[in-house]
RNA sequence: GGGCUGGUGGUCUAGGGGUUAGGACGUCACCCUUACAAGGUGAAGAUCAGCGGUUCAAUUCCGCUCCAGCCCA
């Protein structure tokens, strides 16, 4: 069967839909809400299989996961998408046009989500779907902000936002574009208050004398100095403005001493909040001086800078005009330089709840921990409120309405929601104050005010409080590292402001997927890599197991050769199965006693069973793909099978047979939440006739197989014999399935294990004749180098290590063996007459073999010695 | 400029005071072996970014510098 049709199979057997009532414990996912603008990457694909990787395994745990299928609609990036596509303009369209457009946008994008998420093999629960411009979701985000204006967590005030004069309308920072431009630095005499004395202030913008509400200087310029808390008197506007020293002011920029006014860029803004400056207003909204400017009034920018600087050099106060290099910010789409203006705007106390934020955040567990120090960090540093309003059209409606007359604002009731107060009727006919009309609020929230709420939306905050009860916290966020200052940090805070409580006991940040080229993916760099032409050609599996190589937190570029490796994996265990069922025709019974080489892969297994959980319940795919690879290829495949195969012919051995179905199945299971096709295809192929679940993906997680002895010896032995003779034949140019003459194992104290797996050893490498001896005379051992531990050596002696060093390198290897040998020390006297005692824990002796009569090869493994007659 | 993270064979990465620095891709050599040649075995290839410091011992800890990524100015 193809991807396709498992995802169709899956889908009928409702595999993932949420069940409240089975009474298995809730394990709660907030998904990342895919943005509907269509725009899809590997990086995107590779962040959502991560997701899909822990609910899988959750589901095999018991779980029962709540993981659903959502997406983002709101915001700038579809309003853009949809101006281009139906080539409309959003100010000359109607405001009702304009968001039928976009929900019909992303209503054609829906269905391509949710496909491309299907081709991945995401287990994305359908059943508990939501869409953020919803009006059910955004009932949730309207009743939120009711309540925080209920608690006065949220106030209205003007305040400085981006904003286009030419277009008239405010502007996000993504909005505009910088672009450097060669401008006048004008240095304009200032007079020192009180004093006969002129300083030259250096502006690029004249025309915003009129709001010049201080100057600065930097502190450590020492011509400066002096002027630190006196005042200036403006040319022109003859105000009287302090001189303040601040850091950030560079002496070199003009003539080292600048304006600060409200508000000509970001400085001047971050300067006004900093030593609380008046808020004035030069501009109005077309960019026009305001009154402030006197008879400037009603002048454009260039206009009023022009005429003033026409003034300024009448009366002689122009000191000099200097070309300068500046970056100035324009609209993205009418390229006129963007201005601060003040606008009311809403905003949520977030100030005044750092402690409560930092304070949440810390009962939840962060991965990887260094994350948090970034949340920290910016919380720390916030200086301002967050603005929850903005002047677009496709987001969630202020669910305000305000008289035109007084300004009274009025609420809609938290039944009215969802309500939209440019369409719909107030609450109350007129202003309950002073009978005025109402007017509904045309600002809509900042996108984050929707997406802060994924968590409680999922957990059916203010839908069904017994649902919220039940799955509120939620497990487990997982998102990307660029939004921790934003959506996670937002979350939190809104979580706390609405029920006091952390929003979810795990966060799990994750990097960025690179380009091939090791820089992030840019539609301008032309570097993006498509996911769905890779899953095309290697397969969702492959591209999956690529994305299980990614670790947690980390920047990756993305690599063909992964999903390549992936493709090759999935060979070997395709291969693997295939022999596995050669030799089977049933599910085996157990045996009453399993043979060496079989107990010694179920340990294996067990170990691996063990790993791999510990791994995944920490996040950590990469280390558990590569625990499950290694035993799969090189325990399972390379020694295993090639041990059991002589126990396979004629009549087939039990214990071979229950082990290989044991740990077939086993390892089908432990891939399940990585290769989610694949070992479907298998359990379907194989094992579901033998076992109860219809689905591997419904079937319990693996746990470690009981066997009665746990000793491993013998097994290890065998491979480790097997392993080393098999590597003799290859470098010998023979086939591996060669016969040999005559081997002897000399095998001191271990005689007795490795006889146990003498038959499996013989057979595997097709020994006629092999031998286990405890001891022979035939053969001597030779030493021939000794090799220091400096390790122990170190720990020990400390700082004389160095001396026995090299005095051991220097010593005659055989003299020092024997001595260890005869005495189990071997006394080294050091430079100072201090004498030492070295014991064989200390080195580590290289030995070479001679055997006298015979031709053979001798190789050592461990403390065994093989000879081999060939 | 600030915060966080990372710099390990040609490439991508694992590791984290004493290791023979592990793996994958690529390269080269050998091997048809009753699951897999779309395999297998092996070899070559790394002054563990640079400079200082702590230590008997630093790739690992500390400091600085350089480079890269994200976020913020």
């Amino acid at each position: 069967m193809t991807e396709k049709d498992w995802q169709k199979k899956w889908d009928e057997w409702e595999l993932y839909k949420l069940d409240f009532n089975s009474g298995k414990p809730i394990y709660s996912i907030d998904v990342p809400p895919r943005y509907a603008d269509g725009m899809l990457h590997v990086g995107h694909a590779t962040h959502y299989i991560k997701m899909d990787f822990v609910a899988r395994y959750k589901r095999m745990r018991g779980n029962e996961v709540f993981f659903p299928l959502c997406v983002d609609v709101n915001g700038m990036p579809i309003e853009l998408s949809v101006e281009k596509q139906y080539k409309v303009d959003r100010k000359k369209t109607p405001r009702d046009k304009l968001i039928e457009l976009c929900t019909e946008f992303a209503n054609k994008n829906l269905e391509v989500i949710r496909q491309q998420f299907r081709s991945f093999g995401m287990s994305l629960d359908e059943s508990q779907f939501y869409r953020t411009d919803s009006h059910s979701y955004r009932r949730i985000t309207q009743l939120s902000f009711l309540k925080m204006l209920e608690k006065g967590m949220v106030y209205k005030k003007r305040h400085p936002v981006l904003w286009c004069p030419s277009c008239s309308t405010a502007l996000a920072s993504a909005d505009v574009e910088y672009y450097p431009r060669k401008a006048d630095l004008n240095w304009i005499k200032f007079q020192v208050a009180g004093e006969e004395e002129f300083v030259e202030v250096a502006t690029t913008r004249p025309e915003l004398i009129c709001v010049c509400q201080a100057i600065g200087v930097n502190p450590e310029d020492k011509s400066k100095k002096l002027l630190i808390g006196k005042e200036l008197i403006t040319p022109i506007f003859n105000k009287r403005v302090k001189v303040l020293a601040d850091k950030k002011i560079d002496p070199e920029f003009g003539s080292g001493i600048v304006m600060i006014c409200s508000i000509g860029d970001k400085d001047d803004l971050e300067w006004i909040y900093k030593y609380n400056l008046p808020l004035e207003q030069a501009l109005d909204e077309e960019g026009k001086l305001t009154k402030l400017a006197g008879k400037y009034v009603g002048m454009s920018t260039e206009a009023g800078r022009k005429a003033i600087l026409e003034d300024l050099r009448a009366k002689e106060l122009i000191e000099k005009v200097e070309e300068t290099e500046q970056s100035v910010g324009l609209c993205w789409r009418c390229k006129a330089p963007v201005e601060f203006l003040q606008i009311s705007q809403w905003f949520l106390k977030t100030l005044e709840y750092k402690k409560d934020v930092l304070e949440t955040s810390k009962q939840i567990k962060w991965r990887p921990k260094h994350m948090e120090i970034r949340l920290k960090n910016w919380i720390n540093s916030l200086t301002w409120d967050w603005v929850i309003s903005r002047q677009r059209y496709f987001a969630t409606p202020i669910p305000i309405w305000e008289c035109e007359r007084c300004g009274e604002i009025v609420p809609a009731s938290p039944d009215m929601c969802y309500v939209d107060p440019t369409r719909d009727k107030p609450p109350v006919e007129n202003c309950p104050s002073c009978g005025g009309k109402l007017k509904g609020c045309e600002d809509v929230f900042d996108t984050w005010m929707d997406s802060s709420m994924t968590a409680l939306y999922n957990c059916y905050w203010g839908r069904d409080d017994k649902k919220f009860e039940r799955l509120y916290p939620m497990s487990l966020r997982p998102q990307s590292h660029d939004i921790i200052r934003s959506w996670a940090m937002y979350t939190i805070l809104r979580s706390f402001l609405l029920t006091e409580k952390k929003p979810w006991d795990n966060i799990l940040i994750d990097g960025f997927i690179l380009a091939p080229d090791g820089r992030p993916m840019h539609s301008s760099w032309g570097n993006i890599v498509d996911p769905l032409p890779i899953v095309e050609e290697y397969g969702a599996d492959a591209f999956r197991y690529w994305a299980s190589k990614c670790m947690i937190g980390s920047d990756l570029p993305f690599q063909h050769k992964e999903a390549n490796h992936g493709r090759r994996f999935l060979r070997k265990l395709e291969s693997i199965q295939r022999f596995i069922w050669l030799s089977l025709d049933s599910k085996p019974d157990e045996p009453k006693e399993l043979r060496a080489v079989d107990r010694w892969i179920v340990s294996c297994y067990n170990q691996v069973v063990a790993n791999v959980s510990k791994a995944i319940e920490s996040f950590d795919f990469p280390r558990a793909i590569e625990q499950i690879e290694v035993f799969a290829w090189h325990e399972l495949a390379d020694q295993y099978l090639e041990m059991v195969k002589w126990r396979l012919k004629g009549e087939k051995d039990l214990s071979a047979r229950w082990t290989l179905y044991q740990i077939g199945l086993g390892l089908t299971k432990l891939l399940a939440p990585f290769l989610c096709f694949s070992t479907e295809e298998t359990y379907q192929d194989h094992y579901k006739r033998y076992e109860r679940e219809k689905s591997i993906h419904a079937s319990e997680w693996p746990k470690p197989i009981k066997i009665g002895k746990m000793d491993m010896l013998p097994g290890e032995l065998a491979k480790e014999v097997i392993g080393t003779i098999r590597n003799w034949k290859n470098k010998n140019r023979m086939a591996l399935n060669a016969p040999i003459e005559r081997v002897e194992i000399i095998a001191g104290e271990k005689a007795e294990q490795i006889s146990l797996v003498s038959e499996d050893i013989a057979q595997t490498l097709r020994i006629k004749d092999l031998a286990i001896l405890e001891e022979s005379e035939d053969i001597k051992e030779e030493i021939l180098g000794v090799r220091p531990q400096i390790g122990r050596i170190g720990a020990q002696f400390k700082e004389k290590t160095k001396e026995i060093v090299s005095l051991i390198k220097r010593a005659d290897p055989k003299e020092a063996h024997s001595k260890i040998e005869r005495d189990n020390e071997w006394q080294i006297t050091l430079r100072e007459g201090e004498g030492v005692s070295i014991t064989q824990d200390h080195l580590k002796f290289e030995t070479g073999y001679s055997i006298r009569g015979r031709k053979c090869d001798l190789i050592r493994v461990e403390d065994l010695l093989i000879a081999i007659v060939s």
